[in-house]
DNA sequence: CCCCCTAGTGAACATCGATCAATTGATGTA
DNA sequence: TACATCAATTGATCGATGTTCACTAGGGGG
């Protein structure tokens, strides 16, 4: 039964990575099956194992996965006008590509802290790769002001971005959802942003 | 070995939801077992499916709980000072009860959409109560503008502190998660109600 | 042509959630 | 007291899970 370099080591293992993805996408994280996934690419279990630790370990690196394609995604808006509007198409972005990849998503997010479990390095360093992306686009509001405040707003706008994103995500219709998250988003944006505005008059000034 | 009446059936029921939260706070709800449930109050898994139809049923009965406790927890904080100092009140209440019982608030959220499993309306309701604390305690800032804007600030409020706590509780150190938690709910608020009175001047000045 | 090495196998194991026929034992009745 | 009733409780049973590992197949090098 064994077939020997029908595929490549990488082609598997991309195999693998596809087809679990594909499963959770329809079932959702806690309901897919390594006996289900090998089946479904035309192997037995015991290969699955020959790549992936356990299935944690394989959730792990498509999560990772998932995390660069948002990266991606979000690097790839074109980002016209006032902070606010590039603000405002990076939260769009941002909404579209959770509700596109629900369950993908909920993945990268339901296996960050299964106690006693470490979250490993890389997974922090992409989000702050993601990070980095608000923290460009709302930089020029802190040019006079202490560069330390421009990336905790940018973590501020982040993890809002993230709540308000879940939190619609609960809706099942997929244009409410998104209608919904794109409103709260903009009002974020608007008060935050314009809550800003004064101090940084005062550090315009106001200069020692 | 059937000990019938050593408990009521309320005991009984208790005693399960009991021994679910002390599992779930142990080992978190991906690996809790209903086999060790049942033994650790000294019955047999049967008993189990007579008060809960399956183990999803127990954890969602579970969540409820967990989410009223949450509410009576922010109910009991004693709100003083301006607007900004009472929602800061409440974020922290929010902030501290979210950590001080990490793996029952992920169990709330983990089981909110598991796909093709219906949200039961309670949910929605218990935390639209809970939106309702952000409500009242903003209310002042809106007497002058449609009440539809109070509910939306409180939930773009809301989602907000949701996603500060989800990511800020990735952090291992209790301490410095809260602190860092706290540091983010303060700037958001400050930002975003200060943004906000700009648009409250031009509804002063400008009655219909 | 043969042997080696490894990619791939799949039976075996422990454990899981869920079911349901069988059993236990407190209670009401004769 | 003896018996019948019946809800409460049991636990063997089922199908499925993740994981392991001794084994096998078969392509490539000598």
């Amino acid at each position: 039964m064994a077939r020997r370099y029908d595929h490549s080591r990488d082609e598997l293992r991309q195999m693998i990575l596809d087809e679990t993805a594909n499963q959770i996408k329809l079932v959702g994280v806690q309901k897919i099956s390594a006996r289900k996934i090998a089946k479904e690419i035309g192997y037995t279990i015991g290969t699955l194992y020959n790549f992936f630790r356990d299935l944690d370990d394989l959730i792990m690196q498509l999560n990772g996965i998932t995390l660069d394609r948002l990266h991606t995604h979000l690097n790839n808006v074109e980002l016209n006008g006032t902070v606010e509007e590039q603000l405002t198409e990076l939260a769009d972005a941002y909404i579209a590509f959770t509700r596109n990849n629900l369950n993908l998503w909920n993945s990268v997010f339901e296996y960050r802290l299964v106690p006693g479990k470490e979250q490993p390095d890389w997974y922090q360093e992409k989000i702050e790769l993601l990070l980095r992306l608000i923290e460009q686009v709302i930089s020029p509001l802190f040019t006079h002001l202490d560069p330390k405040e421009c990336h905790q707003s940018a973590w501020v706008l982040w993890c809002s971005f993230h709540g308000i994103c879940t939190l619609s995500n609960a809706e099942k219709n997929n244009e409410i959802a998104m209608e919904q998250a794109r409103t709260l988003s903009r009002m974020l944006i608007e008060n935050y942003l314009s809550g800003l505005k004064p101090r940084i008059g005062e550090a315009d000034s106001e200069p020692h």
